[in-house]
DNA sequence: GCCGTACTTAGCCAGTAAGTTAATTAACCG
DNA sequence: CGGTTAATTAACTTACTGGCTAAGTACGGC
């Protein structure tokens, strides 16, 4: 699994680790304060913390014994970049709905004359 | 990892999965045919594919032997739905930096004057 | 009906992941 | 210095993953 991408999808492929994320997207928060909603050790959370930042989805700073943990939201970007490669896939689906629509909007209009 | 949306990441974990997924972008393909690029056995294409599946990825026909496999976009779709989420967090910066090539041109025309 | 092709299942092994408790490091505070 | 709080590291257990080979299933064709 060395490759890059592999090691940010595996990363969120657990669901303590995107709550930690969500949380983190409201902003800084410190390991104690992450780990309080999950009925879970603390060494288990400091795990997944470890996990977040070597997938660089995360950072740390050190202000004296807190360890505030930061989002990288640059990684996360690169998943985005990811998926535009598939996301004509779907999305194509719904230009066509989107077309539908428009074409059932015309017909009303027609219907109205 | 009970959840869907873990399933769905560690699917995604694994680049002979995400190259199997590639290839399916560009229509149905055989098992053999997916497995042809890896040096890899075919049993081993043949879970990954399976993890695929599970992950509601990809879903398979059958035709006499052979079970065509096809890309589920809408799990694809799923993802980019979470992703949404955190959307504003990268694409904010993009807007300063927007705004900052757009500061520059502006001076650019001050200086011209 | 039997052979070949396409693919899956079973059983094995090595490596990794997620959790635990106990011990350790690091920093501040009186 | 000694105690408290914050967090990590160590050591260990258990479970899952990803690969293998070998055997089994399913289908079409001669």
């Amino acid at each position: 699994m060395t490759d890059t991408l592999s090691e940010t999808f595996a990363a969120l492929a657990d669901p303590t680790r995107r709550a930690i994320l969500a949380r983190l997207a409201k902003g800084e928060a410190t390991v104690n304060e992450l780990a309080e909603p999950f009925d879970m050790s603390l060494p288990a959370v400091s795990k997944h913390l470890k996990v977040l930042e070597n997938a660089k989805l995360i950072s740390r700073s050190r202000t004296a014994q807190w360890r505030p943990c930061r989002l990288e939201a640059d990684t996360l970007k690169t998943v985005d970049g990811w998926l535009g490669g598939y996301r004509s896939l779907w999305e194509h689906r719904l230009d066509r709905l989107e077309d539908y629509l428009a074409t059932l909007k015309t017909e009303e209009k027609e219907e109205q004359r």
